[in-house]
DNA sequence: CCGTATCCAATAAGATACTG
DNA sequence: CAGTATCTTATTGGATACGG
């Protein structure tokens, strides 16, 4: 076992909460692994996705996040061929953490949903909030698209995958920027903010199949 | 007296785990939440069961989740009468956050349980890795007491629930340090480790209804 | 005992420029 | 595009002193 050459600031804690904020507790760390949820990502595309972040900091979290077995490094398949990064299995199952954290925060008085959105965010969103006995009893392949990133999502009773990607099976296409897309879900805005392919009736009713928690107070 | 004389560093993402890390995501923030999540604690209660923090940061810390209506301030009811904090009720819901947190980073093979635990911790612990098949069907009222601190605990069809505090009609009262709790309930330690008063089976089958999740890689 | 206030040194983060 | 290098600023933690 090696030691650690910078002895990073620990808690001294065995509480296992207190060991994930050591691995994932430093700022920006979180919100990386998010990017990250759903496929692998090039330097540049998450930069762009996280907004604010310097590339001395993206670049310290993902070799911390390297080291610490959550993230590795991959090279995509060719023809891109080029370097990325993605979640290792184990960081893959983070995302229930996201999740309560964002359930939590959706609550909170001081939550502005009308800052700027990544798409993964907004994914894993649909993820977080779908209402089950809405969802239940559904089954759908459909396509996402914001910008030029592309997902593929499948419901299959009750139960929300996504990936990275296109899908010629799918029965409806949903395109639009993510503040649109979280505009309609969750703001109840008109649907034509979004732009619909293929079956209509269905694209209305997977956007039908979500809902944020009430406002503390509320 | 002024606490936050700079704007506080924000993500500008809508994403409800990125104001998640707004709310809870500095060093210290969740651990203090988390020591709050039993019922009312002194300041120095606090300090002394989070090794390393400075009374400085606490009290930025506590008044920061004030602030964000996660805490609160109370005096605690005579003959006591003295200040102490409360999570609030929306504050409370924060712990399946720290339940995935320790979950998750359960599995990683950098975790050391052998460093020093806080009571709470251990008892959070408990909700977090209690196995539900092994619950299922028991109905239970004890007591765990590790130093000067006190809880019941209930079982009822499978919930576990805990209070500070003592229940006359407890089936059994487990003592210990919270290590030793650790190390007979997670390390397979012989429960001489830890004092149990009452019904003895009863004790003994709760100790075991809690399993740690695998590493990675095992 | 329960904090608050101040000062200081060590890190971490942010901004910007730059290189292979 | 994918990072480094460098400089500046902000945050942290430690020590200590102080008031209720």
């Amino acid at each position: 076992m090696s030691f650690d050459p910078a002895p990073r600031r620990r808690y001294e804690d065995a509480c296992g909460a207190a060991h994930g904020l050591e691995l994932l507790g430093d700022r920006w760390t979180m919100l990386v692994l998010r990017e990250l949820m759903l496929g692998p990502r090039r330097f540049s595309s998450l930069r762009s996705d996280l907004p604010g972040i310097s590339a001395r900091v993206l670049t310290q979290r993902l070799a911390e996040l390297e080291e610490r077995g959550v993230v590795r490094r991959v090279t995509l398949p060719p023809p891109a061929s080029v370097q990325a990064y993605e979640a290792t299995e184990w960081g893959l199952e983070a995302e229930p953490i996201l999740q309560e954290l964002g359930r939590w925060a959706a609550r909170s008085p001081s939550h502005d949903p009308s800052l700027p959105v990544s798409a993964v965010s907004i994914i894993l969103s649909f993820r977080t909030m779908i209402v089950p006995e809405r969802a239940a009893g559904l089954d759908r392949r459909f396509g996402i698209e914001m910008g030029d990133q592309q997902f593929v999502g499948r419901l299959e009773g009750g139960a929300l995958s996504f990936a990275q990607g296109a899908d010629d099976e799918a029965e409806f296409v949903i395109r639009g920027a993510p503040e649109n897309f979280a505009a309609v879900v969750y703001g109840g805005a008109p649907r034509e903010l979004v732009e619909i392919e293929g079956d209509v009736a269905a694209a209305g009713e997977f956007l039908s199949l979500f809902t944020l928690p009430p406002k503390v107070g509320a």
